[in-house]
DNA sequence: TTTTAACCTGATCGACATTATCAGGTTAAT
DNA sequence: ATTAACCTGATAATGTCGATCAGGTTAAAA
């Protein structure tokens, strides 16, 4: 069980996406500057976040990426499995369609599919549980916490 | 983020061993039989799992493997902990000791890693809360009713 | 005391994912 | 026409996963 840093740098970009993106589209570069994100491998996770349709990109120059809908509708969860897909592998949680019959008769197997299964709701609740505009918001509390501890 | 068939393995291989284990020793090829786990990289997983001493093992002949404690106190969190390491790489969720200071100062990076640390959160309740103990219950109702099914 | 059943160790392997980097091609505003 | 930006595909180092092979070590049993 892991989470990775392509994750970690897909939720930044589009929480940056959401910070900055108030009109004007907002340049990939740009991201990559604020965030320390490797701007060719940057590119290849918001390609994978258009094509699941969290963001939206204009082409050509003073192109740029923009969010695809309302931060309010945006969950972490959205982004996450836009990013890496399902968040827990179905043949764990229900078996794979080629596997023998009899293992699902196997009483172990059907006892800890039942985990897998809460497990995975789990991370549900608490991904899609939390929007992009919910972000939004925390950014703004950590941010004023931050500046008045620098005062 | 990916759960992987070694902790499915493994999960099933440690109540495989709490229920066959009343007494005798549970040999690996016993386990692998039962849960069509390929014997040796069965081994690899008891091995992880001794070292971590969530089973205990028996040399020689007449050997094999036992629950290093009792079911009630052997948590699905830490059979996954001895798997596969921590539940969520620390880097995500408090950086890394050699990452630019200037990383943690990004308002974006100190939101994401809340995030993270509510992911590990619920993901611990989960694990943490539910024991071998639980498991063998489960799997006691779970065995009638598919019997029940079968009369 | 020899045998043997079991654990134990280490090496190796193909396949795949991660984390990038490179080289260009395409779009559309200026 | 230029150019700033997105877009695509190839390449690659590294690591993990899932599995297999070849033996070595322990200790009960014959």
């Amino acid at each position: 069980m892991t989470f990775t840093t392509k994750e970690d740098y897909g939720l930044r970009a589009v929480l940056d996406l959401a910070v900055h993106g108030g009109g004007a589209p907002v340049q990939a570069r740009e991201i990559a500057a604020r965030q320390q994100i490797p701007e060719q491998f940057l590119e290849q996770l918001l390609a994978g976040l258009r094509r699941a349709e969290v963001i939206r990109s204009i082409r050509g120059a003073g192109g740029g990426y923009a969010l695809a809908d309302d931060p309010s509708r945006i969950t972490v969860g959205a982004i996450l499995r836009a990013l890496s897909g399902p968040i827990l592998p179905h043949e764990l949680v229900d078996g794979t369609p080629g596997e023998p019959p009899s293992l699902a008769d196997v009483p172990e197997v059907v006892v800890v599919r039942g985990i897998w299964r809460e497990v995975r709701t789990a991370l549900y609740e608490v991904t899609e549980g939390i929007t992009v505009a919910d972000l939004l918001e925390r950014r703004g509390t950590s941010r004023d916490a931050f500046l008045a501890m620098h005062i």
